[in-house]
DNA sequence: TCCATGACTTCCG
DNA sequence: ACGGAAGCCATGG
């Protein structure tokens, strides 16, 4: 049940990422030593709102900072509202000095 | 076992 | 600079 490594991993990494931060999934990926599985860390957050304890998937963007997953959210804006809530400036879907708050799970 | 899908990333035109 | 296509790995049918 819980004991998927990969969707594991991937929950693990995402719950280290601090408030008012944000991580990539590539950089997760290659936490996680699968650097060229970009696209499984986003799918495994598929069932990051369904995992215990929930994962802060919000925090979690493209390599541009763009929310690529806030149509996985309920609401439409519900993942920029999230940010925001946490001091992150989001605007058109895209986080605001992205690059400044990106945060590297093995950093 | 093979094919199809996907919250990505990078390259080519 | 912008848009489209291919490559990548893991999961499910």
């Amino acid at each position: 049940m819980n004991d998927e490594n990969f969707f594991e991993k991937v929950y693990a990494v995402a719950r280290e990422i601090p408030p008012g931060r944000v991580s990539t999934y590539g950089a997760i990926a290659e936490a996680l030593g699968t650097k060229g599985s970009a696209r499984m860390v986003g799918y495994a957050m598929n069932g990051a709102g369904t995992a215990t304890p929930p994962v802060p998937a919000h925090r979690v963007v493209n390599r541009a900072g763009l929310l690529t997953g806030k149509r996985a959210f309920q609401g439409e804006s519900l993942m920029a509202e999230l940010l925001r809530s946490e001091g992150i400036e989001v605007i058109n879907d895209q986080v605001v000095d992205f690059q400044h708050l990106f945060w590297h799970p093995l950093k």
